[in-house]
DNA sequence: GGTCTCGCTGTCATCGGTGTCCCGGGTCAT
DNA sequence: ATGACCCGGGACACCGATGACAGCGAGACC
């Protein structure tokens, strides 16, 4: 019987009216992913990692970007609501906003938040990647290789991952017993001109760094751009660190030093995570970190300082 | 009275039901956008454009890749149907498939193809880039240059970029009288392992091309890799275009000349199209061309032979 | 006073799927 | 023969918004 009906059925090509299923079972089999900036080259695997998890499991994802303004995350968060999606991923600009926070606190429909912090009281799980560890195996490269003036350029204190990176960096002075020079720590921001700017002053000072460690992707452009205008090379007058792999640092010469996490499955695990709990209504709020690894390449990876080079244990008078 | 009621909605915080609201008017409110290839840096910014003007008119995109496999293509097209998009923007994989090319001829729902042939007798509207143009300056500057043989690395002729961007290449040789060498003209795949063959196979041949176009952004990093991979030096050994404004592009040394495009707009004219199809249904099919243009920089804007090379008239013999 | 026009209210069907309930007929075990 | 049980089938309510329509009371005008 039931063979009957099911052969019928494809016979009349028929297809359930998926508005209309919706709306009987409360439920859309659809996801919002609000992304804080999608012109970050690393996001588009996220969104692939979270895409293919989700299609896997027959649901579609709704995808907001809300280009670094905390007022758009909410605009988006709350169109996503509307839209009645089953769960959130979300990675919100650089600054919080008070309505996120307090969805957050007390959501309306499951959330995963992408290495970002979360007010206390959140009921949301997350998905960290652990960038200290990354940046301590990239310090401690620099520090074995003879560097003793590294500088790092990172973004806001309040976002994880820059946070992360500057911890994992004075782990590995500490590891050494090393102290790191607190003049060469620069967090502020994640635009590229904070980069450049940053490094330009980096490079002006009396003792410049003989290392410079970009703390992020879009930072690098912005560093490398300052290290142009400085007309200095990479791999002969400093030594340079990026995060994440991509085009630029695989083919940029010399060979960039990379801390890099695996972003594929990052959106994956996100959405796995949300959708455990979407399958399971009480399934606990879960949190994961997942690894980053230092990628020593050319860039970074000759003795300090360099064989035949006129510097001095004093690094500030560069030959050019 | 009208107030009023108003008033109480207000107060009571009450928002229509959007699943009910679809289900009763039968229109969803939502887009697909399907892209064959979001590994591809450009695409984030076709998204944003499209996401961006979609918003602003009170619809969302469903966002799907097919990764360059056109089963997948017609799979997710499947896929946003069934979800009841009110209209699709795609970009398919590099290969056609049957289905898509059905969906073209009797749609259900408005299409805008982007950068991509449609099959005769096809409903669809289409936004293109004036690929050529850019690519005819391009060519241009490194004939005007002294450069007479030239390289171009495209992807297969079936895609408009690519065929487009050999037009033009032809074309601003044809304006100077002046012929191409045929087996510099390397027409075959998007991925970037076939512009690194390629180069490689180029620079291995008994008279070298002394100047290569990238005619895509992924072909680019190929096409750098086996310049590295031989040694050579762009902006001197060699004269070096590419295509699309990338991080790569710009922050590489030389910085390099590319044919640029407004991803951006693309994206959101290309939503444009389709609402302007939705909001009235007897809106005729319209076809858009975007302009590119190239901007010379150090990897190409400079005389050949160089100045005090040792280059003969045969730019086989290159001296390292 | 009668008629006409408004504006407001309440009722109902519809969009399409789906869970529930009930009924009748058949099978099986006791 | 009787009750337990399963299966097919029909009827129906419901999800929430919304367009259509009827009914009703108030005010305007002749």
């Amino acid at each position: 019987m039931r063979k009957r009906v099911l052969e019928a059925a494809g016979s009349l090509a028929y297809e359930p009216h998926f508005i209309a299923q919706s709306l009987r079972r409360g439920v859309t089999r659809t996801l919002g992913f609000l992304v804080g900036d999608i012109s970050n080259p690393v996001f588009a695997e996220v969104i692939r990692g979270a895409g293919d998890y989700a299609r896997a499991n027959g649901y579609a994802v709704l995808l907001t970007t809300s280009e670094g303004d905390p007022a758009r995350d909410a605009d988006h968060l709350s169109l996503l609501l509307r839209r009645r999606v089953d769960g959130i991923i979300i990675s919100t600009a650089e600054t919080g906003s008070d309505e996120v926070a307090r969805a957050f606190k007390n959501p309306t429909v499951p959330f995963v938040v992408l290495d970002r912090d979360t007010p206390p009281g959140s009921r949301v799980s997350t998905v960290f990647g652990d960038h200290a560890a990354g940046m301590r195996e990239a310090t401690a490269h620099l520090l074995e290789r003879g560097h003793r003036s590294i500088a790092i350029i990172s973004g806001p204190d309040r976002l994880p991952p820059s946070r992360e990176r500057v911890r994992g960096f004075r782990e590995a002075h500490a590891d050494l017993g090393v102290k790191p020079r607190e003049e060469l720590i620069r967090e502020g921001s994640l635009r590229p001109e904070f980069g450049k700017e940053e490094t330009l002053r980096l490079l002006k000072m009396a003792a410049p760094p003989t290392a410079i460690i970009a703390a992020s992707n879009r930072l690098l452009t912005g560093v490398l751009e300052a290290i142009h205008l400085a007309e200095l090379t990479v791999g002969k007058d400093l030594a340079l660190v990026g995060c994440d792999e991509t085009d630029l640092a695989r083919l940029y010469v010399p060979v960039i030093s990379v801390v890099v996490r695996d972003q594929y499955r990052m959106g994956a695990m996100a959405c796995e995570l949300l959708l455990e709990r979407l399958e399971n209504p009480d399934a606990p709020i879960r949190s994961t970190t997942l690894p980053t690894r230092f990628v020593a390449r050319a860039s970074s990876d000759f003795p300090w300082p360099p064989r035949g080079s006129r510097q001095s244990a004093n690094p500030g008078k560069r030959q050019r």
